[in-house]
DNA sequence: AGCACCGCATAAAACGTTTTACACGTCAAT
DNA sequence: ATTGACGTGTAAAACGTTTTATGCGGTGCT
C-alpha cells in the first residue's frame, strides 16, 4: 500500500547501475554514450516507465521548452484557427503551449498576464491579440523589458519587434477590385470597429482600389460594424438609407457580411442582381449562404504556424527582431462565389 | 554591459536583510510573518521587481498550479467558446493551463499526450475530447494509472471518473417537441457522425420525442452528416428524395441546418412553410439566416468553467471521482426563431 | 618510452525555490 | 523559578534534473 512515489532519474541510475550523469546523457543527447550502455539504460527506462520531471529540467537548463500565448477573441474564426497552427507547429517542434487569454483587447493591463507567463520561464511569447487603437503603445515599455523574445501576430511592423500578419490590406484591395472588374460601381463597405487596425487596413485596400478605378470616396457609403452579423445588419440599413445608389457592399469579415445579405433581403433587394456583396475570412458557412458568398481567405492556420516557426528563431538565436524578414506578411486569396458576379446563375 | 540576470529569492533576501525563508514566507503566506518585516521585504520585492520562479517553486512544492488540457476540434463553435470557459475560471483561480491539441478524435494514440502533460507536473487533466466509438476504451488503461486527477468533457458517464457534459439528449428531445408542438409532423433527423457520442444522444433525444407522441421512426427520416454545412447540404437532398413527405428536419449542430436550409433553397421550399428546420448550437450566424434558425443553445463556456471547478475539488481531495455529483449535467435552452414556426412572419 | 588526446563514465555542483528542524525570546501558567 | 507554548526568524535539507570538472584506460604520434 505505499504511495506510488514517481520514479526519477535517480531510481533509472541505480537499476542500470551507472551514474545519474550517463542517464541524463542517454536521454538528452547532450553527450555520447556507448552504444551498449545505451541500450541497458533504454530498457530501465522503458521498464519503470521514467519520466523526466520537466520543472527540475527547466530549472537547471534555462530552457522550459515552452512558449506563452496571449491571446484573445477565440470565439471567432481566425484566432481560434491560428491556434490551432500555432499549436500544431509547436509540438511538432517539441514546444509546450501555455495559454493566457484576454477579455478585452484593448485593454492597458498586461503586466499581470506578462509576469504570469515569466514565472513559468516561457522561452518566448507569442502576443496574439489583435492591436487596437494605442495598446500597443501603452504595452512597448511592459514587452520591451521582457527577458525573452516577442512575436507579435496580427500587428502593424514596428521597428525592432517582429511581427507576422495577413496582408489585410491586400484583401480589401482584392475585394474592391473585384467588385469593379465586375462592373460594380458604387461599392459601399462595413468596415470593423475603427480602432482595429485589421480592420483599417482592409479599409485601406477598399480605398486604394477605388482611388485606382478614379472614383472619389464619399462618407456616405461607409458604415462601421463591430463584426457582429447584428451590427452588419445595422450597418447594411444605414447604407442604403444614406447612400441608395449603392449597388454592392464589401464587408470586413464574413459575419456582417452575413447581416447584410439577412438586411438585403429584407429589402427585398436580390442578390447580386441588386446589390453585391463580398465578406472577408471564408468561415465554412460562406458556401452556403443564399447566394453563396464572394470573401477573402486568409491563411489563418498558417499564419500560427509561421508565427512559431520565427518565434523558434528567435529564441534560438538565429534571428533578430529587428531583421523583420521577408515573409512575414501573409498573402490572402479571393474566393469568388455567386454573391458577386453579375451573371450569377 | 552585464548580461541581464533575473533576479532571485536570494537577492531579495540580501537586500532586505533578512533570510531566503523568511522572503519565502512572506511570498507564500505559508507562515506568519510579522507585519514589519512583511513590509520590509515586499518594498525590495517591488523595487527588484522579484517574478519568482514557478519552475523551482513546483519542484519543491510538487503543486505546479498548472492543468492539462487536452482538446481537439477547437475550429468549431462549442470547443472553442468551452475553452474560454475553462481558461477564464483557470485563471480567475490562479491556476495556468497548458494546451495540448489531437488532430484525429477518434485517434488511439494518446499516451504521449498524457506523458507529455505528466513531465509537466500538471495537477490535472480536463479531457476535452470528444467520446467517439470506443476511443475512451481505448484511453481507460492510458488514463486509470494517471497520478492525477481528470474530468472528462463531453463524455458518457463513467463509474469511477468524473465528467461534465450538456444533456444533448434533453437538447434533441426539445428541439423535436417543439416542431412536433407546432403541428409538424414528419419530422427528419440529420444527425451527428454515427460514433459521436453526443450525436447519438441528440438522436435519441429526437427519437424519444418522436415516440412519446405516438410516431413510429421509419429508417427513410435519417440521414447522417459530419458536422460541415456541405454533409448537411447533401443529407438534406437525400432524406428529401426518399421520404417526401417529410414537413420538418432536425438538425444535430447549427452548420448543417445551414447546409440544409440552402439546400431547401435550391429545392425552391420554402422554411418554414413548406420545411421547418431547427438547429443545435446557436452560432452567431443562426439568427441572420433567411429564415432565423431555431436552435438549441447550449451553455458551453459555462460547461468549461464547471469543468475546472470540479477538478480543483478532485485536486483539493475535496471530492472523489467516485462521487459523480449532481450538476454534472447542463441543461441546453431552445432558442425559437423564424425557422420552426407555422405562422412565422 | 613518453606524451597528448580521445571516448566514455562519474561525482559533485549547480538551478531557485519551499519545507523542515531548530533557536531564541517572551509570556502565561504552574 | 520552572515549564510549556507561542511567535518569529534562520540554516540547511530537500526537490529532480543538467552541467561542469575530473578521472581513467586506450590509441596514435613523436
Amino acid at each position: 500500500m505505499s504511495i506510488k512515489q514517481p520514479v526519477t532519474i535517480n531510481d533509472v541510475a541505480r537499476r542500470a547501475q551507472v551514474s545519474v550523469s550517463t542517464v541524463s546523457n542517454v536521454l538528452t543527447g547532450n553527450r555520447p554514450v556507448s552504444a551498449k550502455t545505451r541500450a541497458q539504460v533504454m530498457l530501465v527506462v522503458e521498464e519503470l516507465g521514467f519520466r523526466p520531471n520537466r520543472l527540475a529540467r527547466g530549472l537547471v537548463s534555462r530552457s522550459s521548452k515552452t512558449i506563452g500565448i496571449v491571446a484573445s477573441g477565440l470565439e471567432y474564426f481566425g484566432p481560434s484557427r491560428t491556434l490551432v497552427g500555432i499549436e500544431q507547429e509547436a509540438s511538432e517542434r517539441g514546444y509546450s503551449l501555455i495559454l493566457s487569454l484576454i477579455h478585452e483587447p484593448a485593454t492597458e493591463e498586461v503586466e499581470p498576464i506578462v509576469n504570469h507567463l515569466i514565472t513559468h520561464q516561457v522561452d518566448g511569447i507569442i502576443w496574439a491579440i489583435p492591436q487596437i487603437g494605442q495598446n500597443r503603445v501603452w504595452w512597448k515599455s511592459a514587452v520591451e523589458r521582457l527577458p525573452v523574445p516577442v512575436v507579435f501576430l496580427n500587428h502593424a511592423m514596428w521597428p525592432g519587434s517582429l511581427g507576422v500578419d495577413i496582408d489585410n490590406c491586400q484583401g480589401g484591395f482584392m475585394a474592391a477590385s473585384h467588385l469593379l472588374a465586375n462592373g460594380f460601381v458604387n461599392i459601399g463597405l462595413i468596415a470593423g470597429p475603427g480602432q482595429w487596425y485589421a480592420a483599417e487596413m482592409r479599409k485601406k485596400g477598399w480605398e486604394t482600389a477605388l482611388h485606382e478605378a478614379g472614383r472619389a470616396i464619399d462618407p456616405r457609403q461607409l458604415a462601421e460594424g463591430d463584426w457582429t452579423p447584428q451590427s452588419g445588419e445595422q450597418a447594411f440599413f444605414d447604407l442604403m438609407r444614406r447612400y441608395p445608389e449603392m449597388d454592392a457592399v464589401f464587408a470586413a469579415n464574413d459575419q456582417m457580411a452575413i447581416g447584410a445579405m439577412r438586411a438585403a433581403s429584407d429589402l427585398n433587394l436580390r442578390i447580386p442582381e441588386d446589390i453585391a456583396i463580398v465578406g472577408f475570412d471564408d468561415v465554412p458557412e460562406a458556401a452556403f449562404t443564399r447566394p453563396r458568398l464572394t470573401t477573402v481567405r486568409q491563411p489563418v492556420v498558417g499564419l500560427g504556424r509561421l508565427s512559431v516557426k520565427a518565434l523558434i528563431r528567435l529564441i534560438a538565436g538565429e534571428m533578430e527582431p529587428g531583421d523583420a524578414g521577408v515573409g512575414a506578411m501573409l498573402q490572402p486569396s479571393l474566393i469568388v462565389r455567386e454573391s458577386s458576379q453579375r451573371v450569377a446563375r
